[in-house]
DNA sequence: GTCACGCTTAAGGCACACTTAAGCAACGCG
DNA sequence: CGCGTTGCTTAAGTGTGCCTTAAGCGTGAC
């Protein structure tokens, strides 16, 4: 009920959610995907949560990880954050604050603290997942928005191709075709020329505010 | 007297710490310092702990915050996490687990600590990718850069030819030409002549900073 | 002096990127 | 249930610029 609650819940705010209900299948999963964060249930006895952590860090992934539990000893929390995750949240607990808390968490992964990304003209909220343009919303994507997430949140820095694919398409068997370049084509369109800026052979970047 | 058992549980733990106890004692010191963490009490009536978090995310700072107080209400910790806090601890808490929380957060700030190989007027930021000379952007190509970072990460080391081709090629087949020789031409060209020395018959190199 | 190696320059081919347009799937609406 | 809309992907055509190749020259070693 409460994994059922928090996917529905995760997935309101347009994060794309995997549950999977056992440690085999958690390892199976984070294996073979990559992931932007993990909320694990240390509280179910089928599976042993502590392992799958363990596991995630000695293989040397650093996906953000929330423990959701009910074990509200302070010793547990300890033992838990210093096991590797980044966030400790008692049960039972407002799946609102679940969201801050791995936006929060998602937000520093990925290099930057604050949840306004500003680039000259336009501005990403990355809490309400848009996108404006002088002010005005740009309208984009689910696509779109992805890209420019990623690249916003990079800004300055050089984003390959590959690295795009992955975020817009997991592992899966690349696609052979050029629906970068017209999602690219689109955001350009959008957003204005000149705002990402290509290096052929190398990637796409945004360029800092000049 | 919590913010004495703060100072002086974090002291245990062998923490640097510095206690001020209003708002301008704080921006002050945190426009002049540079922290590894934030720990910051929103309880307290004589500041406005909120103000101090929003001066730092709209001055750039990305250092770590965790808020500490007493009000638990869910709405109250979303607002401050969304703020730009990387932590929400309620009051009272465990020293430990402060301990605790901290090395959480600041484990995953030091693994986006950003990393640039500087030889005399040559800059390479590897997180951005990109490499500067004298402070302006040198504009390489791809394979360009691939020499160089190669290069780089060898600082005052010989490389051979051998190696340079595996880098750009793989294993494939070496090319019977002096692609090499060319792209080193034009880096000499980007970055100065004598960045790049060669030793006949033996390799390239890039000098240390004399 | 001769040879080997590296430097420089120029030119052709081709990979990469941009643009436009059409085919599909998902969704909402009448 | 059919229809139109929206968004994603695929495909084709076009151009630019990077990479390679090749040729000529300089320089140091034997």
């Amino acid at each position: 009920m409460l994994g059922e609650a928090v996917r529905d819940g995760l997935r309101q705010e347009s994060y794309v959610v995997d549950w999977v209900r056992d440690t085999g299948a958690a390892l199976a999963a984070l294996s073979t995907a990559s992931f932007s964060a993990l909320v694990l249930d240390l509280g179910l006895p089928s599976s042993d949560g502590f392992a799958v952590l363990r596991w995630l860090r000695q293989n040397g992934q650093t996906t953000p990880v929330v423990i959701v539990t009910a074990r509200d000893r302070v010793t547990d929390r300890i033992a838990g954050l210093d096991a590797g995750a980044d966030d400790y949240l008692i049960k039972p607990f407002d799946i609102d604050e679940l969201g801050a808390r791995l936006r929060a968490i998602t937000r520093r992964t990925l290099g930057c603290a604050e949840s306004m990304l500003i680039v000259g003209e336009v501005v990403l909220d990355l809490r309400q997942r848009v996108v404006t343009c002088q002010g005005e919303p740009a309208g984009l994507t689910a696509r779109e928005y992805a890209v420019v997430e990623l690249l916003m949140r990079k800004v300055g820095c050089l984003v390959t191709r590959a690295e795009i694919e992955e975020e817009l398409y997991g592992f899966e068997d690349d696609i052979a075709s050029n629906a970068i370049e017209v999602h690219i084509h689109n955001l350009r369109r959008k957003l204005g020329p000149g705002f990402i800026t290509n290096l052929k052979g190398r990637g796409y970047r945004v360029e800092t505010a000049a």
